[in-house]
DNA sequence: GCGAAATAGGACTAAAATAGTACTCTATTA
DNA sequence: TAATAGAGTACTATTTTAGTCCTATTTCGC
């Protein structure tokens, strides 16, 4: 499945969140009401956020996060690497490895070859990307909305098994 | 960190030393012995396999399991679509998914976009190209070896902390 | 025909990762 | 100086994953 993990799944509708509401400053629990996420969650995934740089926050009264730079200029891989910490499918990929083989490894430059291609593609969308779209019926405009949508759908699926 | 299970690795190491071995029968306790991975998991892993089709067993004495076509011919993707189910990164993405704002949905095709990369790349990758290296010493020829190693290490890491 | 060897299938347990919560501390502004 | 909002940390519950075991079925060789 190579799924990605739900807070990052959060942390993509918030920042869409930010970015849809101009770009002003948010606090964590106006987020939280906005996307139906829980506000301790919200507020994890924006101290996160914060600590790699993808958001900016503001302290004391009238405080909160907005993001640090355009939405454009946010890849999917920066947000993953800020929640998931480096893509890499095999330990063998990862940079400070301890895998002293990785050099002669059979399977290790294949893998690389793969994980490569996966950060090109991730690189390549930006949360612009992730936001914009024409079709949108108005009641679904916030990416936030359809992903609670899709989350209740989680949640009903494995009540199911 | 966008990472395959365990499984999957073991799987890539069971399957690479099928086609090691020339593709002749070989018994899952063989497997076992050969990749240093326990008899059950291995045992589950084949069978797993076999439903798939990626390998095919027979039964009774002097059976055991076998690639079901050339190595050449068996992508990653197969691989991991076989122990992990469809590859996808989030929940829309998936073909039956029961999100039914799927077609309108302000994320799902940016995301789909990306699957489809990362499909492609998974597809480039064989089996074969997982085993043939050049630059391997001798001592490191099969890749149970190397990824047996590369187990080891990770074990090492997590009883760091 | 019978026993040994091997897979098939499913149920079960244990461990690890993840998600989510709560609480205390610090900074800022009105 | 009081209210608001983020920072940091520790904890708990849940879910997923890994790994094991047991019983049934199939096939080969004697």
């Amino acid at each position: 499945m190579l799924r990605l993990s739900k807070l990052t799944d959060y942390g993509t509708v918030v920042l869409a969140r930010l970015a849809a509401g101009g770009n002003q400053v948010a606090s964590a629990s106006g987020l939280a009401a906005a996307t139906g996420i829980a506000p301790p969650t919200v507020s994890k995934l924006l101290k996160l956020l914060s600590k790699s740089g993808l958001v900016v926050s503001t302290r004391g009264a009238n405080g909160g996060y907005r993001l640090s730079r355009d939405a454009a200029e946010i890849s999917a891989a920066a947000i993953i690497d800020a929640l998931e910490g480096p893509v890499s499918l095999t330990e063998c990929s990862d940079e400070d490895s301890c895998c002293d083989y990785q050099s002669t490894c059979a399977v290790g430059g294949a893998w690389q070859r793969i994980n490569t291609a996966i950060r090109g593609a991730l690189d390549d969308i930006s949360l612009a990307d992730l936001l914009k779209n024409t079709r949108l019926n108005p009641a679904f405009r916030f990416a936030g909305v359809l992903v609670a949508i899709d989350r209740a759908c989680t949640q009903k699926k494995s009540r199911g098994n």
